[in-house]
DNA sequence: CTGTTAGCGCGTTCAA
DNA sequence: TTGAACGCGCTAACAG
């Protein structure tokens, strides 16, 4: 007597098609496989069997003998942040589109979190991986490297690792974030908050300090920074580490922080933040401290929504092309998967600063 | 020679785990799958054996053995909007805690892409299902039990299928728009806008017609317009078909209908949106006419979020659990596939009417 | 406690 | 064109 071992009620076998069908196991396996040639005669009785027994293929045991599982694994930070759910959605559209299916992993922005999903991807046998990684390089992307190792091709998406050459696609964060505080400085602010900075103890004491702690942190995050400095630095703007958020990455703490920077005897007329987040903990602590924007403080942030441009006044934010980092990124891994050459390059997909009206001169313009 | 089919570069297998352990292959099994008695010497070679191969168990052959995939498959209309974004999130944190993975599709509300996703499903033998059905009842839940007879276990999440006797998370949507058009009417307003209603070709003619399309369409819509009248009826207050928005949900189509409320010659003074792009396309429409909320409009609609309460004036919103309607669903399903008895119950979670300031009396209070 | 053996369902040679 | 037989990597009986 067979167990029942493995085999769920209701589930016909190839081998149960054939017989119902009067035919070998390979007929029908080539028949509902697609593959081979099947006589007209015998085919239409295999597919019959099949109809009349709802038969549907085991994509497991396919893929055990094949080796492919037309899967594709994603790794991202938190799939309930709209940014990534905008992403994650590109990226099962156009996975899907090329016949592929998505498991999803969030891992909370916690490297052992990443590890242990790329083991699990690897463990499924996915063909292919796309990781938004918190790994910034070093040691700590052992996971990826072997992944690489085993066979598994990955492209990286949102957050490139630089000393990693694997495909990439990403937008260029720093240039994004230097051309919104340019835009800023031309309307004539030069103390300007940057919201949120890399995790630190304690605020930096130095620029040099908290470069430092942006390159051992998050790819996007660092680049921001850089571009904020960048812009500064190209007006001749002198850094003061007063006017950037360092530590966790809270929305209370970004109102906490904004209302300090405003509280300054020579305070923030303009802030520049680098996430959703920061924006609405922003706005909370403008109009706790009775200030309004842009009169008296003027922001620009990152990732535009319908929300931005509804405020009121509408805010000037920067729009990323989350659906098609999402599907680009797909659409290298499919081709990667299918054996196109590994070119390894960083596509970088453009970003956009959305003008409105959360920019305007500072109340009383410097000497 | 055995050919290469199947089995990928660098990816030892259990077989020569044991070869390199000296051991027999169930022993190697026994160690690496945790099940079974292993002395601790051997077993202390195997682990080294894996170790030092780099040994990763291939979870489809486990899968093929053991009928079991430790999957569960999701399937909602949009992963890129955020009210699923975070149910999704729920669901893999529930399920993963549980030591199962997710594999995530989107259906954008079409029944046939629905369909196809369960197929998939069914293909790649997961556990269990986690559906938001776009079904309404009637024929077209054909698939959902048709997993069911495959054995496949599924819990309803965010919607409910009436017909179908299935364990169902969700809220109750009905109370919740009926307490927020109460909220209203409390207020003093008499003329509610309904936005947005059932996909119709033309504007109903009457109540009846306008709830029989909702009762063709999406369970939480129908479900939300019900609550809606049902306020309006308990204050006899008549219901007006020029009140409701009717037709494809678009953000665009939102601006357009609330202006053309708002220049009716008895103007609505009250807004009820159903959701976050109806609240965003209402606000809009409200800019263009030069008219101010909760002075000329007042407003509440679904789905809270951060952008609602530092609008200025913030929003009185209804809130979902969000995580966990996800969360619970999960946790309903995994129970279910460890044969927990199958109580087949609607599970109801708490929403909450979020009041802030978006609502105030009519500009000219009623005779 | 250990090793041998038989499947799980499918794709794929190879002989007929 | 067709069917029998083998293998994918693993689990689970069974025998020792």
């Amino acid at each position: 007597m067979p167990t029942d071992r493995g085999q769920a009620a209701g589930r016909p076998t190839i081998s149960e098609v054939a017989a119902e069908a009067g035919v070998g196991r390979a007929t029908a396996a080539r028949t509902l496989g697609n593959y081979g040639h099947v006589s007209p005669e015998l085919r239409k009785r295999v597919l019959a069997a099949a109809d009349k027994l709802g038969y549907r293929a085991n994509a497991l045991a396919r893929s055990m003998s094949t080796g492919v599982s037309h899967t594709i694994g994603v790794i991202v930070a938190d799939i309930g942040n709209p940014f990534f759910a905008g992403v994650v959605r590109g990226i099962c559209d156009a996975s899907r589109a090329g016949g592929f299916d998505t498991i999803v992993l969030s891992t909370y922005e916690d490297l052992d979190e990443e590890i242990a999903a790329t083991n699990v991807l690897i463990d499924k046998r996915v063909d292919g991986m796309i990781i938004a990684s918190a790994a910034v390089g070093g040691r700590d992307v052992g996971h990826i490297k072997e992944a690489l190792n085993r066979g598994v091709p990955v492209v990286l998406v949102d957050r490139a690792v630089p000393s990693l050459d694997l495909d990439a696609v990403v937008i260029d964060n720093r240039d994004a974030a230097r051309e919104a505080v340019e835009r800023l400085i031309a309307a004539g602010h030069r103390r300007i908050g940057f919201v949120w900075g890399p995790p630190m103890d304690r605020p930096p004491a130095t620029r040099r300090e908290l470069l430092e702690a942006a390159s051992r942190n998050l790819w996007t995050d660092g680049e921001r920074l850089r571009g904020y400095l960048d812009a500064l630095d190209d007006a001749r703007i002198p850094f003061d580490p007063d006017l950037v958020m360092v530590g966790r990455k809270l929305e209370e703490r970004v109102t906490e922080e904004v209302a300090r920077m405003v509280a300054l005897p020579d305070r923030i007329t303009a802030l520049f933040c680098t996430e959703t987040d920061a924006v609405t903990g922003a706005l909370r602590a403008l109009r706790a401290a009775g200030l309004a924007y842009p009169r008296d403080v003027a922001l620009i942030g990152f990732d535009d929504s319908a929300w931005a441009a509804v405020m009121d006044p509408p805010l000037t934010m920067i729009e990323q092309p989350v659906h098609d980092l999402g599907a680009k990124a797909a659409q290298v891994l499919l081709d990667g998967i299918r054996g196109g050459e590994p070119v390894r390059e960083t596509h970088t997909l453009r970003s956009r600063l959305v003008e409105r009206a959360s920019v305007a001169p500072p109340p009383s313009p410097p000497a």
